[in-house]
DNA sequence: GCAAGACATAGATGATGATCAATGGATGGA
DNA sequence: TCCATCCATTGATCATCATCTATGTCTTGC
């Protein structure tokens, strides 16, 4: 349970069900981290954590993010996000493969549209991580 | 009320008392909106908040402020910060500097030494903003 | 007053990233 | 089959940033 605040990371390597061994995805290092403040980081984590900050760290990224989670069924199709903003597809395209990457947005293609739709765990742990809270459970 | 998530940013300035009009901090700025998740980021806001991310989106930032925040009395010198990584004194004061520029550590000098510690409702509310639930009462 | 220690600043460099124009790949309709 | 549309990839450019060495600015003790 990932309110615990038990440090997975730190002790051991964490068996992901019919996954691999070792290899924690930035959303899953987040999920079983105990809060910033409350222990130290490793370097590890913090090597682990920060590309999930990265992704965030961006004007635009921010604002896709906060698009595709409030529209309508939680998704938004990519020519809705392009409209929205006043830069390039190609740009727009960019940064969504770099919030889908780190894990903080879903992809699906249905016909000649594709979805994206926000891990709303994933940003509910990375608030976590943050402030301090527990994660609205999961 | 930060809890109740009515987006001051959007509709008026917000009178500081003594404070400049019409200029909001990161800080301030995530202390006012509503989650991610419950409405879009207009573009302003998204420009106030993306530093604050920036600055926590790196590993030895993410390490700095997790120490000091769980340092004893919330608070810690330049040169413990400095043992504790394999990087040079004005990098790591480089760091810290970021840190608190954007309003995530307070700065407080104490004879030769400097203390840094962590403003924890700043990064209560960054938290909330991003996991979406309400902030541990300020 | 002077030397030593604790931090900050300045300037330089190599790496990363945001953006665009051009192009490629896939899907569905005519 | 061919075209139009939706989206991704490529390659290039300019800006930002993490890091270092060298130097500056305090503060304290002698």
């Amino acid at each position: 349970m990932v309110a615990m605040y038990i440090d997975i990371c730190q002790y051991s390597r964490v068996s992901k069900s019919a996954g691999s061994l070792l290899t924690l995805t930035p959303v899953e290092t987040v999920a079983c981290c105990s809060p910033l403040t409350s222990r130290p980081l490793t370097a590890d984590q913090a090597d682990r954590i920060a590309p999930l900050l990265k992704a965030l760290a961006d004007p635009v990224r921010l604002r896709l993010l906060s698009l595709v989670a409030s529209h309508a069924d939680g998704e938004a199709c990519v020519c809705d996000l392009n409209d929205a903003f006043d830069l390039s597809q190609p740009t727009i395209s960019h940064h969504l493969k770099v919030l889908h990457e780190v894990g903080l947005l879903d992809r699906s293609k249905r016909g000649v549209w594709v979805y994206y739709a926000v891990r709303r765990e994933a940003l509910a742990d990375l608030g976590a991580l943050i402030g301090g809270v527990a994660a609205t459970a999961g």
